[in-house]
DNA sequence: TTCATACTTGAACGTTGTGCAAGTGGCCTC
DNA sequence: GAGGCCACTTGCACAACGTTCAAGTATGAA
């Protein structure tokens, strides 16, 4: 067998594609192995351990995420453009935001990442410590609008890899739960809207988030900048 | 040996003791049996399954935060005890945010902190899908406030469990953030302070994010309400 | 040709969630 | 009070997992 076969790159990448096919709990070594076409323990050599492989996986997803040209675009655009690009990033590849509970995912990629994230609220003329607070709020916010239907995703393909009929099961769950949303009077009189809506423009409810807290941070951030207090 | 030694309802408290302790990594069944002075297999007699067990102790949360007159008080401070004190308790089961990525929990606690949520901004005179809309951007942000206190102490955790020393492998792990960290210009210029304001208010971005995102949504949403489109 | 180095491999260990058959004790019925 | 049913408990066992380790094997350098 010729050298070189592996490289850290190929491992990364193939780990990628299997923690989108088959989920953040679909992903061990073995499997891994199998993929590349070589041994599981073989991986070892070259990341270390799982928990690393996990965060160099996260770290370059961070890395594709393209950043807005802060010279020809004003920051409003820009900050929606990229909290937008990380949530869709955040949704096509699920696992990420539930590796972001349990793995210390900071590297060079998510550095650059926040890096531009603090450069365009100081382009807004925030101070530094202002700038902080915008990023930190908007970042968080993509994070927890990404963190739900991952959620669902992984539920979804849990019940897919335990028994064998999936669609049964979570049909079964979500009888259950609306069941016990209809004892509740204001969740009971949304159960048939809440579906049509979300299918009709699910990205709706974030972008008009973002918006808002856009909205109520200029207003509160630039009021402190030429007010007082 | 008499009978009825366990009840479901002590498994779960049990449960979330020994997660607030340990936290998620740190609950199998042994070690959940051995807190409870019973073998580890008693446990699935009651609960069924770890994954349900988890959902069990999940939705008990929700059950223990409380929830504000409404007719005693207006809806923006409604809001904001009811963001908060989720805040402060996905803070002290810092677990919580983390199994919501990976588990389905959805039960009578959540349902009725749900309830509790679309009424405030009904109360506040938004229609019901701009209620949704509102309660489901600020329990988002909530969520993702939680979900970065909580992987740094899964980190933590983890890093007492694995070697003996926790203490010289977080600082290792902080010197290898910072050194990345420092090729970023921003990035590097906050090195310092950051800590320190942490330090000082460490709820004081929640609190601040909060506020701006519910001045968001009041203005976007009776614009809305009064104005056309 | 020889050797050291870089990389790979399969066997093995400890831990985990969980199924299963065999218990064990309290309560009901006669 | 005797017998039996049933709720509940237990220990054993298995498969899957992350990871370690000693033993390989191919490749470039000498």
């Amino acid at each position: 067998m010729p050298r070189d076969t592996l490289t850290r790159e190929q491992i990364v990448k193939a780990a990628i594609e299997l923690l989108d096919d088959e989920g953040l709990e679909g992903l061990n070594m073995r499997a891994l192995g199998k993929r590349l076409g070589s041994a599981a323990t073989a991986v070892y050599w070259h990341v270390g351990s799982k928990d690393n492989l996990i965060t160099l996986a996260g770290d370059e997803v961070w890395h594709q995420i393209a950043l807005p040209d802060l010279a020809t675009t004003d920051w409003r655009t820009a900050a929606t453009q990229m909290a937008t690009d990380l949530h869709t990033m955040l949704t096509r590849h699920s696992w990420l935001v539930q590796a972001f509970g349990s793995y210390m995912i900071f590297g060079p990629g998510k550095a650059r990442h926040d890096d531009h994230g603090l450069a365009i609220y100081e382009a807004a003329g925030f101070t530094m410590a202002q700038a902080d607070q915008a990023a930190a709020i908007v970042f968080t916010f993509v994070l927890g609008n990404a963190l739900v239907p991952a959620a669902a995703a992984s539920f979804a393909k849990k019940l897919g890899r335990d028994g064998g009929n999936a669609e049964a099961l979570m049909h079964e769950s979500m009888a259950k739960a609306h069941e016990i949303a209809a004892q509740f009077p204001r969740l009971r009189a949304r159960l048939d809207t809440a579906v049509t809506d979300y299918a009709t423009a699910p990205d709706n409810t974030f972008q008009f988030g973002l918006q808002a807290i856009l909205d109520g941070l200029e207003a509160r951030l630039s009021a402190r900048v030429s007010g007082g207090a």
